[in-house]
DNA sequence: CTAATTGCAAATTATTTGCAGCCCC
DNA sequence: GGGGCTGCAAATAATTTGCAATTAG
């Protein structure tokens, strides 16, 4: 019988047993909401996708389970103003806020910086984080539209 | 009689002056708080600093100006796990995270990469932040030592 | 003078935590 | 069957706001 690969509920699963973590039912939907979207939402937006499916799920579980998936590297968090926000692509990338419209999209990460990080000597650089802002194509539409 | 370049109190008077903004006595120490320092103190550590010099401010009143300041660009704001922190200096500059120790240190900025920035076409970026993540000089020493 | 600014206290918003019961392995 | 998980409600932490009194220019 061929061996198939592990569906990614499966590593995931597997990633949280080898910390001693399950993948529960709440978990799973939460950690499926933050990746099925681009849109780095926040707790609050999480809360909203995950209560269409599990209507009983309080917003303490939300927040406990995205700090616990961005500890064990499944996603990863970033401060904005009003409050963290949430990012289940965990490729190398960076990202764009529009200043017009609060909407974050990714961008390709602009290759190998992190080497040649102009930082002190003695300082050990672990990762990199940059962020545009700026004018999405859409805001820039409306702008010229409404002159 | 020589012309005298004007204190930087005076230009920054001017700057708000424009606006319709005066330069009370909290302002003008406020302002000096941060601008005094490359710690990129939170609003709780300015309103210590701003106190030692004017007892009787209000914690209000440093997050007003703070606010404030930074929409008339005397500073700049970025979000931080566990609150806003505050940055003094307006040139062109990139910072340096501790994971151990939580210290933000400036980097020079590693040059124009803005222009070339990988957005998608038809945005426009306005400015952009790169934020290191690893350890200083200072704390990996420590855990050398600890070893 | 007088509009901008402040202090104070109360209100909001974001996030965390204590705890008793539930559920996954 | 037992330790992780969860919901709920109450607790913190960060930040904002209403308002009467104060002050810069």
């Amino acid at each position: 019988m061929i061996r198939k690969r592990p569906a990614p509920d499966d590593a995931h699963a597997a990633a949280l047993h080898a910390r001693g973590k399950r993948l529960t039912r709440p978990r799973r939907v939460i950690l499926d909401a933050v990746r099925g979207t681009d849109a780095h939402p926040s707790a609050a937006v999480v809360y909203r996708q995950v209560r269409r499916r599990l209507p009983r799920v309080s917003l303490a579980t939300v927040y406990r389970n995205l700090r616990m998936l961005a500890a064990e590297g499944l996603l990863t968090e970033h401060p904005d103003t009003g409050g963290m926000r949430f990012d289940g692509n965990t490729a190398d990338h960076d990202h764009f806020t529009c200043v017009a419209c609060g909407r974050i999209d990714d961008v390709p990460a602009a290759g190998a910086r992190l080497a040649r990080a102009p930082v002190p000597p003695g300082f050990e650089v672990l990762s990199r984080r940059t962020e545009f802002y700026g004018r999405c194509g859409r805001c820039r539409r409306r702008a010229a539209s409404h002159n």
